[in-house]
DNA sequence: GTCTATAGGCGGATAGAC
DNA sequence: GTCTATCCGCCTATAGAC
């Protein structure tokens, strides 16, 4: 009875994991439909049986890759701290800090993959919805009747930032510092957030 | 000598028809990679082999299915009349008609294909920048040094409200009406391209 | 113009030997 | 745990008969 009886995943740890790595990249260069189980085992340097053998489909093994590494409980908590005039900007600063860092692949592979592709579409939008937009919207104590509506286009305003900066690379956007994003959309998503609805 | 010896394309123009509408919600809905030749040629009533005959590649399919119907030239100058002030509200009331339109299906095409499609994301990135926002920027008389930030960030404010609104089909934002997004969004187009860069 | 037949390739998944 | 062998499917594209 050794102490890693229970939880214990099968397989060698090392190979697990260089599958996974190969996955990320694979899945955020390519999207789900596209990177193929048999590129991902060549990357990893191990046989495509094997990709079988510790995730079974190609399906679960794209949620190994994009479930594991990010975790908004740990980050929103910092975003929402601090005056409510400042939430825009650190929002932002935020978003960015996920997506240029190595966790970021991931948010690609999910962002490539949900728009060709129904079911990563809908785990990117359940996503966004519970785990994102509620916690934000919930915090900030607006009218439940506003609410959805300026979470959607604090959606949009971010959604299109990644797109361009991330998939497409429209320049000068994709090699912009931080501090001109959140200076330049940091008042936008300020006011989808706190401000008027109708008029600037 | 009939009257169309020259310009005359080959094949039935029936047919040919039948293939493009067939490719165009093919495109649309999948993305260039995941929409087949099969699927289209089914879809169409016809048999595969006809649609090389008239495309000869997939690739010329779906050029042809995407380069038709935009044709910004026409639409930029209703843009651009009227007041400087309100250039971000017609900018969103435009852009919602045309994706709205049975024209827009080739939109989402394109964008769909674009994100799982490096030489698709290469035709996207120039048809914006070269048909789009160069134009609109020319009219506006902006600072050159200024210019291309602002330009690259009305795409990602309207490629998020593409993204979210006809493809990942975000509630509200999804089925909200042109008015709402006009209001909501129009101000932020409008301080993008004419108003303080660094602070709202 | 239209279709049949097929070449030639890559994909996911599985059974079973070692 | 790891790999070999293989099944079975779908794809683009082409040659050539009708």
């Amino acid at each position: 009875m050794t102490a890693r009886r229970t939880g214990r995943r099968p397989g060698n740890p090392d190979t697990r994991d260089a599958i996974l790595a190969a996955a990320r990249t694979a899945f955020a260069e390519r999207g789900f439909d596209a990177a193929s189980i048999r590129a991902i085992a060549t990357t990893a340097g191990v046989d495509p049986a094997l990709v079988h053998h510790y995730f079974r489909t190609k399906e679960e093994l794209f949620r190994a890759t994009v479930a594991i590494p990010i975790d908004p409980a740990e980050l929103l908590p910092r975003v929402l701290a601090g005056g409510r005039d400042e939430v825009g900007a650190r929002l932002v600063r935020t978003f960015l800090g996920v997506w240029d860092s190595p966790v970021g692949t991931a948010a690609v592979a999910l962002l490539r993959s949900a728009v060709s592709n129904q079911w990563t579409a809908r785990l990117l939008r359940e996503f966004l919805t519970t785990q994102i937009l509620r916690r934000v919207l919930d915090q900030l104590d607006l009218d439940p009747a506003e609410a959805p509506l300026r979470g959607s286009l604090v959606s949009t305003q971010l959604a299109g930032l990644a797109m361009m900066r991330y998939v497409i690379r429209l320049e000068p956007v994709a090699s912009a510092t931080p501090d001109t994003l959140v200076a330049t959309i940091g008042p936008t998503l300020q006011r989808y957030l706190t401000g008027p609805l109708d008029q600037s």
